[in-house]
DNA sequence: CATGAATGAGCCTTCATTCAT
DNA sequence: TATGAATGAAGGCTCATTCAT
């Protein structure tokens, strides 16, 4: 009797129109973002680069929050897959070289899409967690490496691998930050080789041996 | 009506009551952009703290970037004076441990201005090219240090110096953001330990012997 | 585009299927309006109740109003019966529980409609006109027979019938209301019994004599 | 640190100037409300009247109901004074009199707002709340007094007090609606004169005797 | 007949900034 | 210097209604 309704009530766009103009937002969105940021994005914005009118936007989404968030999940999905890809133990640098490029590949080319996503992770509670559930998906990966590796090397004295292991992702996540959202100017594969240095370094400082050799 | 008003009216608030006032809004701003962030802190959560009326702020400041902008400048004056410090070439692992231990310490006594210095950097030019200033100051140096050791090594392959510091210098930059405002939990001396070996780990490999030796 | 369509398009609604339609529109109406009245119903809330898109709304029913005036004219003519039906002039007490009971049982089992109609009676003329010509219905009918019983008891110097008619319907009107709309706790026969007690020494003052006599 | 400000942290208006500002709006809402009642009324139509600028209306109260709520409190509080005034129990009828005179002098008075609390009874809890409670206060009192009379007729058959109460009280009050917002004409003096005489018989018939006396 | 996507006018509310006192 | 009232631009969101398919 009482139900409430929203305005998500109103449709469901099943069919092509509906589904055309939906991507149609999302690409607009994307654009807008990527020009205007979080809070410069009016919803005025996107719907005028999607050619449609302002109340055409809220029969797809509740609000400016929720085009980005599908948007996000996109990338998000992305780290999540490089996060859980299998790691070659027998060839430790290239395994780094792998993951770390493709890091810096998915960061450059959604870099749009990063850059609000970490705005908004400033006011918004739901992509700030979104954003901690990413990382922490790398950490904890990487921690389990660094653990192994320190383990193996005998010595019990070094610091704890969900430490060390912050620091490496922060290294990497905020470099590529530096470089395809700030636009500081580095060679892709010269960012990869010095990424890989310095983490090769770290392992190799807590094996106490070239777990990682030199090229 | 006849009355004539000065521009000194509104003048240098170099009397002491005046410079009571601005001091209780720096004060107020402090506490209000940590609370609320910068797009959450309007100027009248301000003034409700300083115990000022509305219309007093603008006496004093132009608008809510300019008092921010003010208590900014003290954090990056720590930062620079941090990156201007003599830098001993013989206890290199002594040295980092200084550096990037006070570095931590710095960010997260100033965590609040950090993260909303940080957020209005996405939305005001200000704001960005200061923190931009502020990290090429430290890249530029950890650059010439970086540079110098892979010289020294005789090998001329390895990746740019200006690389491999702005990665060394993002790493420590982020973990203490991870740290002190998102609110990651490690303990002060491990972080630095962490930090430094990674850094040395990568010194290390650039010299291609010890030049950061074990502890 | 050659195509051509002729005003029986949008016809008559006297197919069955078409009059099945119409049939949920105007019970999932029903629905709605009790449950979020007036203001509150949107078109959305109607065609979500009856299963049918919101497009086929308009097939059917100008707007809003349209359909609430035809749930309004059922009840509307419920009360027209009652205010036409014959009265027993030799039982006075007897035609007075008739009408006021049949009235308040009305009432109550349309009770949402009355809700709905007397919130949109505030806002639309022609729901206030219904409900001013249906009120004037009874208003001219009691205050004939209030004019009888003054004439008959051949004093000059009484209140108008029409006023004190309006009175009486005025009571039994928002006592129902009252009662069947806001909730107001009566039993059934209790409430019969006190507005009876009312009009019957209304009309007792009025006649000068028993004319309605205690059970 | 936490803590939310609202919009009602802004002004005090305690000055003569803001109390000046503050009264014209209140005036112009009368207006307004009057000219178009609840719905129909926007912010917008208040500020107009009242000569000031929209965001000024904000300073002062929180939206429409806000002003509204002050509005209405005035007239209920003249109900609750009529409601709560001596009753001379010698003179019943001059008694009835004057309570029901008063109370349409003062429907009348304030019909505009009368009409608009009742309108916005049907959407906003706080003004339904408002209306029940004050048709409560007279209620109960018309019960003790209809009680009293009943049980000192020594008879036990009638119907609840409360019940008799209500069909009495919902008389005076919608009697005074249909004439002083829907227009109903009726002199004055003659609705007095109707309203006492059903009032008069309705005791008379729970007395067993003339309690009220023809005049 | 049914569908549901598209439209856009319209209202509410916030808040930075100005300015007369 | 301090005050706080006034301003008004700006943006979010709703929902009745139209119309092509």
């Amino acid at each position: 009797m009482d139900q409430v309704t929203t305005s998500a009530d109103r449709a469901l766009h099943v069919s092509s129109r509906g589904a055309q103009t939906a991507l149609r937002l999302r690409q607009a969105a994307r654009e807008a973002f990527g020009a205007l940021g979080w809070q410069g994005t009016r919803v005025q914005d996107i719907v005028t680069r999607a050619g449609v009118s302002h109340g055409t936007f809220y029969n797809y989404y509740e609000n400016r929050a929720a085009i980005l968030t599908e948007l996000v999940a996109d990338s998000h999905a992305e780290f999540v897959e490089l996060a859980s890809a299998p790691w070659d133990a027998d060839d430790v640098r290239g395994a780094l070289e792998h993951v770390i490029g493709g890091f810096l590949d998915v960061y450059q080319r959604d870099a749009a899409i990063m850059r609000t996503w970490l705005q908004a992770a400033r006011e918004e509670r739901s992509f700030s967690d979104l954003y901690r559930r990413s990382r922490r998906l790398f950490v904890d990966r990487v921690a389990d490496h660094v653990g192994a590796v320190g383990a193996a090397s005998g010595r019990q004295d070094g610091p704890p691998a969900q430490t060390v292991a912050s620091a490496l992702v922060a290294m990497v996540e905020h470099f590529a930050y530096c470089w395809a959202v700030l636009g500081e100017v580095h060679d892709r594969d010269d960012a990869v080789e010095s990424l890989v240095l310095v983490w090769g370094g770290a392992l190799n400082e807590l094996a106490g041996f070239e777990i990682v050799k030199r090229p």
